[in-house]
DNA sequence: GGCCCCATCATCCTTTTGGATGATAGGGAG
DNA sequence: CTCCCTATCATCCAAAAGGATGATGGGGCC
C-alpha cells in the first residue's frame, strides 16, 4: 500500500521536482498538488491524502503555518509535512505548535524527504538533527511572548520608524510607544531598537 | 537542434523539477547539473551548454553573481539565465552587470523558463516585466555606491551594535564610525541608523 | 472583590545618536 | 603637482532614544 501525498508549494517548478523524485521511488504516490493554502485545505478535504507536504511560504494567501493548523482540523487529518527554505526558530516551532509531523529543509537529499513522509505517515515526528536541535534550544529558551500590540510596535520599529512616527500610525502618543518599546526591550533583553530588529528578524518573531 | 543547459541550484528537489519541466518539451535539452557555482564553472567549461540556468542563492561557495561573472569569462562563453526566488534590487542589478542574459522569479510558469532559454540561446537579453521595471528604475536611481568600509560599519549597524562597539570591532574611535555613519545616512538619504539598516536589507545592499 | 496583565499616558534624567564643521594624511586621477 | 575621495579623528550642539517610576482604566481569572 503506497502513501498518498498532496505537495502544496508555490513554485510550480518545485511541485514538478517533488513529483519526479517521490513518484520514482514507488514508495509514495502523489496524487495532487496546490499552489496555495487555501487550495491544499480543499484539496486534502476532497482528496484524503495520508500525508500533506507543504511549504512555509506560498506567496499570496494564507502561509504554511495557518495552513498547517486547518488541516490538523480536519478529519480525518492528514500528517503535514514542512518542507522549506528557512531555518527561523519562529517557524520550526510555530509549525510543530500547529500541528506539524516533521520540518525539512529544503537542501536535503530526495530519500530524506521520503523518509519523512514514511515517518509522518507512520504518525511518528520527524526531524533532522539540526532542525531537532534548534526545537530542543526553543524549548529551554522559549521566544519571549509579546503582545499583539508589542509586534505591531516592532514591525513599525523594524521598518525604521522613530517612536514619533509610530506613535502617529498607531494613534497614540509617543510616552505610549516608548513604554511598549521598553516592554519590548525587557522581554527580548535587548538595550537598543536595532539590537531589538536584528533579533526579532533573526528569530523570526516578525 | 535542441539547446543545451546547465542547471545550477543547491536544492536537488529543484534541479529535478527543472530537469522535469525542461526535458519534456523537447525544445531544449539538460546536459548537465551542478549545486554549487565552483563546480558549475568547472562543468561548463567541460560540457559547453549554449545556456546556463543559474540560481542566485547557492548555499555555501561562491554566490550566483560571482558564477555568473566567471562563466562570462569562458570562452566559448554560455549565456547565463538567472532563476531565483529574490527580486532584491542590488542583486537583479548585480546580475545583469555581472553579464546575466535574464534575470526569472521561481514562481514563474515553466513555459516562461523555456521561453527565457531560447532568448539567451539566441543572445538577447530576456526580463519579465516586473523585473525589467526594476531594472528601469535602477537606472534612474542608481543605487548609492557605499565605501567598502562604509558597507563593513553598515553591516554591523545591523546586527545592532551602538556606535562604540562598532568602533571597538574596527579598532577605530568612536569619531570615525560616527563620521562614516553620517556619511552612509548622507548617501542613502535617511536620518536614523533603523532607517539605514531597513533601506540596506530592502535594497540588498547588505 | 481582589489580583494581574495590558494599553494608555506622564515626568525626570542619562546616554546615544545625529548634524555641522573642520583637521590630517594617504591614494588615485587628471 | 593639484584635486578629490577616503579613512581617520575631534568638538560642539540638538534631538532622539532609553531607563526609572508611577498613574489610570479595562479585562480576565480565581
Amino acid at each position: 500500500m503506497t502513501i498518498t501525498v498532496l505537495l502544496v508549494d508555490d513554485h510550480p517548478v518545485v511541485r514538478s521536482g517533488l513529483r519526479a523524485v517521490l513518484d520514482t521511488g514507488g514508495r509514495v504516490t502523489v496524487i495532487g498538488e496546490a499552489a496555495t493554502g487555501e487550495a491544499a485545505i480543499a484539496l486534502a478535504e476532497q482528496l484524503r491524502p495520508d500525508v500533506v507536504l507543504c511549504d512555509l511560504r506560498l506567496g499570496a494567501g494564507i502561509d504554511g503555518i495557518q495552513t498547517t493548523a486547518a488541516l490538523r482540523e480536519l478529519d480525518p487529518a492528514p500528517a503535514v509535512l514542512i518542507l522549506t527554505t528557512f531555518d527561523r526558530d519562529a517557524e520550526i516551532l510555530g509549525a510543530i505548535e500547529a500541528g506539524a509531523a516533521g520540518y525539512l529543509l529544503k537542501d536535503v537529499a530526495p530519500e530524506v524527504i521520503v523518509e519523512g513522509i514514511e515517518r509522518a505517515a507512520a504518525g511518528d515526528m520527524y526531524l533532522t538533527p539540526d532542525v531537532a536541535a534548534r526545537v530542543l534550544q526553543g524549548v529551554r529558551d522559549p521566544l519571549p511572548k509579546l503582545t499583539d500590540r508589542e509586534i505591531e510596535v516592532l514591525r513599525l520599529l523594524s521598518t525604521g520608524k522613530a517612536n514619533k512616527e509610530v506613535a502617529k500610525a498607531l494613534f497614540v502618543t509617543e510616552a505610549t510607544v516608548k513604554s511598549h518599546v521598553a516592554h519590548i526591550f525587557t522581554k527580548l533583553d535587548v538595550d537598543s531598537r536595532s539590537r531589538a530588529i536584528h533579533l526579532a528578524q533573526e528569530t523570526g518573531l516578525i
